[in-house]
Formats: structure tokens, sequence, C-alpha cells
DNA sequence: ACCTGAACACCGTTCAAGT
DNA sequence: ACCTGAACACCGTTCAAGT
């Protein structure tokens, strides 16, 4: 039951994880050229091991991205912690959002991993469900003051969130798209009775970024 | 140049169409299953056909998922030109919103085709363009009532549509959630300056429907 | 002009043998 | 405990032969 290390997974020993690095490195080689297959034959070759390796280490194309996004998860996080503790939770609430948006056009394993309900890695499981916690916590303190509406949640944010990259990235100029539709999910997450109120408070704010 | 018959396609022999219908009515029939493969050989096998046969029909998925597609297309360019035609385009606007979001839902293949930015067949091109034309007219009419923001054009909007879209589908419960973030969608894409005032329209269009 | 299905090529996955 | 790569199974696609 109780774990052998300090931490969550178990040690590797050290040509295990010299190789579980290079097939990393090879996927975002691969994926640095527009290869989005991922295909554990080719990694394998890539990465100069055995196939059998490459499916030891990752027993699937979904393992294998989240084994990718793992450290874009962890700034995420970050970034998510840092807006949970900001003075205004509607700032701190926009800071997230656009980060997150920016991260997934960056990294579109973050945004595969994003898009799942369901991580199959535990440490992937872990990042999430943390994630989770946080953006609870700043969208209960932005309910609290009257800025959001009520019926949308956490996990709700993260498929809108989601929906918003793949729109914005569909079309040409994605950084335009991004950032307009970033506004119109702003604007649409307000609360509906704030009315005039919330958005003049918008404003002043949008007034002192920039 | 000039094309033989009234139709834009050439008109198919008899065994064709019948071939055609019914590799289209087993795609539909796997589909109905979980299969959203759509893997010609099992296609052919399921239709009675050969293989040869379903390539010669649909060279790729995505002319397939077209021609599975063009009926609900079709019914969208209907709602879509009621839409244009609707006295209020705000009430226009969310009723065709609201179609697409069930016709998406209910119609797999159509989510799909309206997610691509350029169709391959000549009949979907076709209907793609006319609903564009259908949608720009009616935020061109929003816009000028002062209803919408001037920054998001037809196919932002499609866009945007398939994203709620495929956020709502994500999740337990779908109807749910498609009903809240289409609320999410249409306070979003509400003019910023119009304010209280357009707020006040919404609710009082929202009073004289049910 | 259209249909057929055997044949080919490719790719994902496994597993016995090895260190 | 981990690695290797040959071998298998499967599936998408083509194309020569037929009507």
């Amino acid at each position: 039951m109780a774990d052998s290390g300090g931490t969550g997974a178990a040690a590797l020993r050290s040509d295990a994880a010299r190789n579980r690095a290079r097939l990393l490195d090879a996927a975002r080689q691969r994926l640095a050229g527009g290869d989005t297959t991922l295909g554990l034959n080719a990694l394998a070759r890539c990465a100069g091991v055995g196939v059998g390796t490459a499916y030891r280490h990752f027993p699937d194309r979904q393992s294998l991205v989240e084994g990718l996004a793992t450290e874009g998860l962890k700034d995420l996080l970050d970034a998510a912690q840092q807006a949970a503790g900001d003075l205004d939770p509607a700032v701190g609430l926009e800071r997230l959002l656009r980060a997150a948006l920016s991260a997934m056009a960056a990294d579109s394993v973050l945004a595969e991993v994003l898009s799942t309900a369901t991580p199959v890695c535990a440490e992937t499981i872990g990042l999430s469900r943390e994630l989770g916690v946080s953006l609870e916590g700043l969208l209960d303190r932005a309910r609290c003051a009257g800025l959001m509406r009520p019926d949308v949640g956490a996990d709700d944010l993260r498929r809108l969130l989601v929906g918003a990259h793949s729109a914005a990235q569909a079309g040409s100029d994605p950084e335009a798209a991004r950032e307009r539709y970033l506004a119109v999910l702003l604007a649409g997450l307000r609360h509906p009775a704030a009315g005039a109120l919330a958005s003049r408070a918008a404003l002043q704010v949008a007034d002192t970024r920039s």
C-alpha cells in the first residue's frame, strides 16, 4: 500500500529513465515537424530503442501525450494558484484564462490533455485535480462578489476553454481570434443580473492593465 | 464547362445510385452502433458491395461524412434562412444557435462537417456558402441594431458554435450543458457598450417565449 | 461506366529470447 | 527489471479482370 520512495512513482532504473527521456524527446521532435500521429514504431526508431521498450513506457497514445504534457500542466497549475490568490477575482480569472489559452496554443499536447475528462497517469490525475481545486476556489470568490454567473463550475470552464481554444485554432490568425474569443467568453461568464455595474467594473479593471 | 443536366452533379447510373444509398445506409447503421471509425472495408461488407465500389463513391472519409451530413446541412440552412427573416435579429440568432446545437448533438456527422473550414464535395461547399451568407446577413442586422459586438463574423460564430458543442458533449448531461453554454455564448456575443439596455431587451424577449 | 475482390503495403501490438 | 526486434494481426488502398 505505502510507497517505497518519497515521490508517487517508483524510481526507474537508470537505463529505463534514459530511454523514457529519449522517447519523449523523439516525440517532441516529431511533433515539431508536423507529425501528430506519434506512432510508437516511428518513435522507437527515432529514439534508437526497441519497439517493446516504447510500449513498456507508454502503453497507449494517451499515456504518451500525458507524459509530454506534464511540464505544461505544472506551469498551468502554478498560474492557477497565483490567479486564485489575486486580490480581484475578475482580474485573476482573466489572467488565468488568457494564460491557459496561450499555453494550449503553444503546446498542442497540453490542449489534448485538458480536453480529456479523465487522464490515465497518476501524476496527471493529481495535477488535474489540483488545477480543478484552484479554479473552483477562484470561481467561488468571483461568484460571491457577484461577478459571475452561478451555473458554471470549474469543469464547465475547462470544457469551454478547450472549446474556445479549438475555435481559435481552426482559422487563420489564431492569435487575434484567441483574444476575441476570450473576450466573448469572459463577457458570457459575467453574472447576467450584474449588468452595467459589472461591466463598468470590468472596464475599469481593463484600464489598469497596459 | 456547362453541365449536362439541371443539377450540379452528373446523374448516376441506377446501380451506382443504389450502391451509394446502400453505403450511406450502412454507414448510418454503424454510426448508430458506436462505430465512429467508418472504415470503408467494414462498410462495403455491411452494404454488400465490393470494397472498390466504396472507394469509388467515397474516396476518403471526409467525402463520406459530407455525404452523410448533407440532409442535416440542408435543414440547418432552412433554419438559418428562417432566422435571417425574423423580425428581431436577437430572437432569430438565439433560435438559430439553439437549433444548430440541437442538430449537432443529434447528428455527429453534421457537427464534424461544420467543424471543417473547407469541405471537399461540391454540394457541401455550396450549402456551407449559403449558410454563411444567411448568417452574415443576420449578424449584420444584429450589429446595426447595436445588439452585437462588431468583431465577430459568421465564420467566428461557426467556430465558436462548434466549440460550445464539443464542450457540451464532453461531459455528462450534455443537454443541460448545452443550454448553459448557449446562454454564455449569447451573453458573450452582446455588444459590450449596449450594457443594461441590451440585457433588459433580452429579458423581455425571453419573457415572450414560453 | 461501373463493379468485384484478391493482393499489396503499412502500421500497431505482442512476446519469446536475451542482458 | 528491463531491453530487443522478429513476427503476427489488422486495416486502408489499389488495380487488373470482369460485366
